[in-house]
DNA sequence: CTTATCACTCTCATCAGGAGAGTGCTAAAT
DNA sequence: ATTTAGCACTCTCCTGATGAGAGTGATAAG
């Protein structure tokens, strides 16, 4: 209750915060010499701690820990939400389009810099494979998404196929990878009856669907916005630039996402990087690795980041799963 | 002579310079006197300025604008040189990690965030064009570049054409595209002759090519490298967030970048942004739109900026050339 | 267990004083 | 007509001292 109140109020301001003010903040019916008491212990427990002998407390890593497991999260203005919603029931467009703007709208409703992982493939249903022949044994395999969502790759392979071996791999890879996953595609590829189908045929298809189990793990962009929000969070020049390095970084980007289910908040330390006033709210959008997030300083609003991720991540698991 | 060496003393120093600074660097046969006067003069026609009455003088933006148009380019250690060759030497790999790889060399060797924008397909001849079958009424048109750039696209068109139509349609766009840039094709295009071809087809084709002239200046991407590079150039907080914001914004981007021929350092309030910390050094690379550029504060180093943009301009455009 | 009180500690803003850097000016020298 | 030496002047920056204010911890009473 005391935490809480000091948790809150210190996101609000950012100085260190006095028992008075915690007395002001939570309404309780004490005094402001029962609330000292009570700090110092949650000192001893190591959840608060005062920069100075005669300073008011400031949360420790630890101290947002115990916040943000007990907090409910925030409730948003109904602006907001609309246009939250408005966003994901307006628009069909292009996924990366889709996607580039979501996080857009992450940041501008968070104030906070916004991270979007692009879906994997892998879940996703396909709606068409096609190959493409682009020079001597050189092809262009496009694998087209349910969602609209476009792969390209480059297969090199021995023998040039002629036109009549490329479409018939072509329609043999339409029968089993339309409706289904890559993942699942390749498992009936590799069903094939090696007797009613040219060897060639088969060397080409097995060939395609290594390369698309390949590539939907691999390629999956990256989408960042509101770095400008920079400023007003971090007054620390130094700490701005380890966190744009993070940005820069596509592995420590993957790395301080995570990978866990539903909403997930890591705070400082917990993120394996050293030293770095930095926290992670983020959730994943889909079961292929898609995933969304917001970063901001430790003192960020952790009520509120985590219910807007909630909502954008829930919206735009709608947007694609329909 | 006096302002060389004061901008780049100012350069390497960052602090204000004084005469006896500059008598040092210049190695002149003179007092600081002498050159006393002579800052006066550039202080006059308004090259140079004091913080305060007792300070050294400082470069204004006029005094990086004569300094720029008056010096040589720097010339860069070997071991420079070395990397940027060995880099475009090396490597012939897909288009976009041949610009995002570029973009990282550039801020890696000029310790400066770095833009490059992707060259737009105008120019570039095409190596085939294909339309997918999507859906009821709804193609997707791949194009692919004799560089191996694809760009995907989403066609509506009025009414659902049949296979027949569509291969007919693919092999015309065959024919007049191939080797040729999407403009010259669409040149081709305009001159079909209605008689002999389907009406529908027809159609089908002039709706490729005006889809394909669009998206031809529209999608190029841009990569950005060595954000992170931020905190050792500007000391305020606010101007890194004024840049940022910058350079989250493609449209004021392609503006500081310009599109002036050749080298170009744009300085501060040419950029037309209002009042910020920053200097541009940019040239394009191919006749397409396709530039690169480096962004720094008004106080960066110029003729080693303008050395290396040349240098790996004129190195990506020789591997994209060839 | 809570509360009122009070001495104690630490920060922060302000001020004055002195050192240092660098200029502008003046008068002499070339 | 320039250049130079010399010097007074100005402004910043660092330092230390001072005092107000904020907030705590401890103690003793309710």
């Amino acid at each position: 209750m005391v935490l809480q109140a000091l948790v809150e109020e210190y996101i609000r301001s950012g100085e260190p915060v006095s028992s008075q003010a915690i007395l002001e903040r939570s309404k309780l019916a004490v005094s402001s010499a029962t609330i000292r008491n009570d700090l110092a212990k949650l000192e001893s427990y190591g959840f608060v701690s005062q920069p100075h002998t005669s300073a008011g407390r400031v949360p420790t890593a630890g101290g947002y820990r115990y916040f943000v497991d007990h907090c409910s999260p925030a409730r948003l203005r109904s602006a907001t939400r609309a246009r939250i919603e408005a966003f994901f029931s307006d628009m069909h467009q292009e996924l990366g389009k889709l996607l580039k703007e979501t996080s857009s709208l992450l940041s501008d409703v968070s104030h906070l810099p916004s991270v979007v992982i692009g879906p994997g493939l892998g879940s996703e249903a396909v709606h068409g494979v096609h190959l493409v022949h682009l020079g001597s044994a050189v092809l262009l395999a496009v694998t087209v998404s349910e969602s609209g969502r476009v792969a390209q790759e480059i297969l090199r392979v021995d023998t040039d196929p002629s036109d009549a071996e490329l479409s018939e791999a072509e329609m043999l890879l339409a029968n089993l990878y339309t409706g289904r996953s890559v993942t699942e595609g390749a498992k009936e590829v590799s069903r094939l009856d090696s007797a009613t189908i040219p060897k060639r045929v088969i060397s080409l298809v097995t060939g395609v669907a290594a390369m698309l189990q390949r590539s939907a793990k691999a390629t999956s962009e990256i989408y960042i916005g509101g770095t400008s929000q920079f400023a007003s969070l971090w007054e620390d020049l130094a700490n701005v630039s380890v966190v744009l390095g993070i940005l820069e970084t596509e592995s420590d980007l993957r790395d301080v996402l995570g990978d866990d289910e539903g909403p997930t908040v890591r705070i400082g330390a917990e993120l394996n990087m050293d030293d770095v006033d930095l926290s992670v709210v983020s959730m994943p959008y889909d079961s292929g690795g898609g995933r969304i997030g917001v970063l901001g300083p430790m003192r960020m609003d952790y009520r509120r980041a985590i219910r807007i991720v909630e909502e954008v991540g829930e919206g735009l698991a709608g947007s694609l799963g329909t």
